[in-house]
DNA sequence: GCGACAG
DNA sequence: ATCTTGTCGC
């Protein structure tokens, strides 16, 4: 468990996979949240897909996968750990969302393959990343104004890999990059539009909560 | 060599 | 991620 260049040759082949325009239906009606919970003690992990009304935000499907663990957290390889039960978990949906709103970054990762991103090629569906922290890229902190929809991009290597978007007024920012088949832009509007009372979105609360809940009664 | 480092 | 109490504010 120590040589990653597996992992690392099969980024850099995704890479070059993901569409950075806009791919969305004409009508989004359904968009969903993704998370895993983790039990260390047992060493198994549940991964849940929630799909909620675009328009109301009101829960319409879900499905969790439990299974083993397999992988260990190192951040830049992330969604190898994550993404299996999430596959398993998409694929019983009743419900497919027109959009998947990620707990993790998009192309906003050291070599363009945040969780979103791998999770939306290999689903082709459209993804967008959202994540509580930075992982890489920089932006001017003190110039972030406070209200909700403030932002600033983030960049590294003098290219915008994401947004730093105020999604409430005084909050910490949250971290928007493209997924797959969506433009920053339209990420933004997303994630906005999916953080009504919080700072997270809906779709991630949702889905944080059925995981949660089911890893505590097992 | 010294930090930084999604969940 | 997960482990955990109180506390400040609307």
């Amino acid at each position: 468990m120590d040589d990653y260049s597996t992992y690392y040759a099969i980024q850099k082949t995704y890479k070059e996979k993901v569409i950075r325009q806009n791919q969305l239906p004409a009508t989004v009606q359904y968009i969903a949240g993704a998370d895993v919970a983790y039990d260390d003690r047992t060493q198994r992990m549940i991964g849940a897909i929630v799909v909620l009304d675009a328009d109301s935000l009101d829960v319409v499907d879900e499905s969790a996968h439990e299974m083993e663990i397999t992988f260990p957290y190192v951040p830049g390889l992330f969604s190898f750990r994550e993404i299996p039960s999430l596959i398993q978990a998409f694929e019983q949906l009743k419900i497919r969302p027109d959009l998947l709103i990620c707990d993790g970054h998009g192309i906003a990762h050291p070599r363009g393959v945040g969780m979103a991103t791998h999770l939306g090629i290999e689903l082709d569906i459209p993804t967008i990343g959202c994540a509580k922290k930075r992982l890489t890229g920089a932006y001017d902190k003190a110039t972030l104004g406070n209200e909700r929809g403030d932002w600033l991009p983030l960049e590294l290597d003098g290219a915008t890999i994401g947004a730093a978007l105020r999604t409430r007024k005084d909050v910490k920012p949250m971290f928007v990059s493209i997924g797959h088949k969506v433009d920053l832009d339209t990420a933004m509007d997303w994630v906005l539009k999916a953080c009504t009372e919080y700072r997270l979105p809906e779709t991630t609360r949702a889905a944080d909560g059925l995981v949660n809940r089911l890893i505590t009664n097992y």
